[in-house]
RNA sequence: GGAGGGGUUCCCGAGCGGUCAAUGGGGAAGGGCUGUAAACCCUUUGCGUAAUCGCUUCGGAGGUUCGAAUCCUCCCCCCUCCA
């Protein structure tokens, strides 16, 4: 396709990391005429409120957004306070609890200080479904949903798959893809930016947009990071996440946990590297030039380093390799004291390091229970007075004050 | 409205009168090997400070029985087909 040579380099960053592009050539229509005219685009972009805790996998489309702001367009951030009550149909999400409005308003602003740690604020327009949605009459519902057929909803991956498998599909699963279409024609929406499961529902936002008179958006989508797990997508309800909120020894340590094969993908998409690079990487790993270990420390470090800063991803990683490379203690270990008589099923509970007597027991008959650094293999054992460390699994510390 | 099939421990899913705290898989936890990677191997996986013990658990409430997740009654919920 021919790119004019005047938004040749802010196409390239575009494509870059984006998985679909439709239509190519409305894009390239709408940032010509952008650029010629001055009049930004407006790029939509929308969240559900209900888990505030924003984690990489969010950042992957907000990095997109940063990148159109950077160029000088509008981010249309829509807080789905609406919509949420619905819960996007993806077949295995339980129906969703209803949230009060003001659940909704300390969702929101956590969500909102999370995202302005990427975007600029001063080119992110921020608006909530429900003030459209909350008023709008049985009538407008029915116009809306005479714009489209079954047959079209059906064309829906999960929906389609569903029906053919006779499983249940709720009417109001149908209203959700609707719903976030009518997003797009409120906010007169130019460009919708997604994850790749949000496709569909990104297209019927074109398909009720044009039935309305307005210039259909298009559509760009972002892949899903994959989580910590290795095979999910990240999710906060998995417990795969990274979360951008955390500490910089949560970020470090988790990241380090991320098998292999995905370092480059979450150099990629979790810190914007370009294609080539992260090529590079996986090639020099393939011959050795370059050890996983190492570039998965790097690119722990860089992450840490993002949502905080130099100093603290470095205390993260020191204190990552004083735990774990060179088995030492970590510099904090939180304290408990117990009397004399306490036994290390008893310490075990009471301070929350097992949930259960029995699991405690289980702990220790398992090997995993280390007291003063030498294994502990009586769960009756009771400790001489004084101060002793104990450890449980490979991460887990206590120092314990025995009276 | 009619007919049929279901609701089991975190999840899926066996069990259909005692030998069932309930096979198996997943997940999770601990250990081993490592690079807190993956893969792989071992152990554990309701609670009670041990058990050949006790208590709680198989949608809910009753009942039959020496004994029920398993049988009966009523109720609640889910699914499919026909109309």
């Amino acid at each position: 396709m021919h790119i004019p040579e005047a938004i040749k380099s802010d196409w390239a960053q575009i494509i870059s990391g984006a998985v679909d592009v439709i239509p190519e050539d409305e894009l390239v229509a709408k940032i010509e005429k952008s650029k010629k005219s001055g009049q930004p685009l407006r790029v939509k972009y929308g969240a559900d409120p209900s888990a505030p805790d924003i984690h990489l996998g969010h950042t992957v489309p907000i990095r997109k957004l940063r990148q159109f702001q950077d160029m000088g367009h509008i981010v249309v951030f829509i807080i789905g306070d609406f919509t949420a009550r619905i819960g996007d149909p993806t077949g295995k999400s339980e129906t969703r609890k209803r949230l009060s409005p003001e659940e909704v308003d300390v969702n929101a602003q956590t969500y909102l200080n999370q995202i302005f740690k990427i975007l600029d604020p001063d080119k992110t327009e921020v608006v909530r479904n429900s003030s459209w949605f909350d008023t709008m009459t049985f009538t407008k519902i029915i116009e809306l949903g005479a714009k489209y057929t079954v047959a079209r909803m059906l064309e829906r991956d999960d929906f389609h798959k569903r029906f053919t498998e006779e499983r249940p599909i709720f009417v109001h699963e149908f209203l959700y893809p609707l719903a976030q279409a009518w997003d797009s024609v409120e906010v007169r929406s130019d460009i919708e930016i997604g994850g790749t499961d949000q496709r569909f529902n990104l297209l019927v936002g074109r398909e009720i947009q044009r039935e309305v008179g307005q210039t259909p958006q298009c559509v760009l989508t972002v892949p899903l990071l994959v989580g910590t797990d290795g095979i999910n997508k990240m999710s906060k309800s998995l417990g795969n996440y990274i979360g951008i909120t955390e500490s910089p020894r949560e970020m470090f340590g988790k990241t380090m946990s991320i098998p292999d094969n995905l370092i480059g993908d979450y150099f990629l998409l979790a810190l914007g590297y370009k294609k080539d690079e992260v090529d590079r990487f996986d090639k020099e790993m393939k011959t050795g030039a370059l050890n996983p270990r190492d570039l998965k420390a790097r690119l722990a470090r860089e992450i840490a380093a993002l949502y905080h800063s130099a100093a603290a991803a470095q205390d993260a990683e020191e204190e990552f390799n004083r735990i774990f490379r060179e088995k030492e203690l970590p510099d904090e270990i939180e304290e408990k004291t117990f009397g004399k008589d306490a036994t290390i099923t008893n310490i075990l509970t009471t301070a929350g390091m097992a949930p259960s007597n029995r699991e405690a027991r289980r702990l220790i008959t398992g090997g995993g229970v280390y007291i003063d650094s030498s294994r502990v293999d009586s769960p009756e054992l009771a400790l001489p007075p004084g101060e002793h460390i104990m450890k449980v699994g490979k991460r887990r510390f206590l120092r314990i004050i025995i009276q």
